[in-house]
DNA sequence: TTTGTAAATAATCAACAAAGTATTCAGTCT
DNA sequence: AGACTGAATACTTTGTTGATTATTTACAAA
């Protein structure tokens, strides 16, 4: 996995200290000492150390990027059942990563905090999987809604942003957290427009059980 | 106004103090002095110094309750103009109360970090208020969706979450709020439901795909 | 008994010194 | 030149102290 070059070395002491005591209680220096050197040499590779914790971050998040594509285009699967396993699958991976450990809640709130920046750049990223899932069901001949895709996966963005950070704001229960979920999405598939029915109720069901 | 009682005084002078100079920045000594009482006594009618400021608060929030009530309740338009005619005055309205001076948004989040409680409380008056939007529409013969409305009002609120204390997570001018709530109530009453006719036939697809 | 006081207590805050740490940079080594 | 060092700097955290202030309580007046 990692390229052996001095970049990388550091991003893997960094990633194994702040695993280990957190972000806050590892100093440079000993990131520094880990890889033998000195700390001024590290700023050679980054420019602070906050930017450390942001490639550990960015590393773990790409691979999950590429699953979560995975989710949104899988086959045989409908654009409402993709997009449902998308946002629950993003759910459920934040809300374990999170409580797992104080630790990596620590470095996201850090981040968070620091670098809004950063935190745009993923929210772009899930827009663009939105918008290639509704994409991807307009190649199928899917039903989909009308209007610009990216202002739609704004939209829907907006609506789910409770389920994105979970423990950031709220303090539910997972279980509790996905019944929202699973309400919200159930809002905007068929809820306050009458005229769809009940009909699809039974479906709904059906593809949770399968996810 | 005040009903001329003891209680009504203090908080007539608390609040004079802190608009004036901010929570933090009043001390119980001041209020009582204001009221020409010891600082003891104010304690043989409020629980605590941010007992005051709820008290303060719940006042004012029962003012914008009863208003509230009644944009849900309006004659003349459909259920989906009185949602959002409700959604919105919502928005505006902690949105200018919040802009307008900080010394409310330090009441604000101090009440809202330490009572937790009084925000639920707010939560669930206003899902009564959506409910009773719904059963009014039921009245009139109007279109509601099927299903437990206390639940639905519970998923209107999760998915408006970001637009009820705008400035407390998210640093957005109320324009584009404003942009991102009509695009939210979109998604819920059109958006990601197509036509009946084609809801239908993509249900029959997908349970195809599903098995 | 009810309404209040004021002194006592305890919790919090502000100021400031002391450590500790991130970051920089002048200079060394290859 | 390019990679690196380690001491110097500047910023942040931590710890301490004294003051402020919220809260309690023992007591007094009506």
């Amino acid at each position: 996995m990692s390229k052996d070059t001095v970049r990388d070395k550091i991003v893997e002491a960094a990633k194994k200290r702040f695993s280990h005591f957190g972000y806050g209680k590892t100093t440079m220096a000993e990131i520094a000492t880990d890889c033998g050197m000195s700390p001024g040499n590290l700023y050679r590779f980054f420019p602070g150390k906050l930017d450390i914790a942001e490639a550990i971050a960015s590393e773990d998040y790409e691979a999950h990027l590429a699953q979560a594509r995975k989710i949104a285009l899988a086959p045989g699967k409908d654009a409402r059942d993709r997009l449902r396993d998308l946002l629950f699958a993003e759910l459920r991976r934040t809300y374990h990563k999170l409580e797992k450990d104080p630790r990596v809640l620590e470095m996201a709130t850090q981040i968070g905090h620091e670098r809004p920046q950063f935190i745009n750049w993923m929210l772009a990223n899930e827009r663009t999987i939105l918008v290639e899932l509704m994409e991807e069901a307009e190649k199928r001949g899917e039903m989909i809604p009308p209007g610009d895709k990216e202002e739609i996966a704004e939209m829907i963005q907006s609506a789910t942003m409770k389920f994105r950070y979970p423990q950031l704001w709220s303090k539910l229960s997972l279980a509790k957290l996905e019944r929202e979920l699973d309400g919200v999405l159930n809002l905007m598939f068929q809820g306050l427009c009458p005229h769809a029915g009940a009909a699809r109720e039974e479906t709904r069901k059906a593809s949770h059980a399968v996810a």
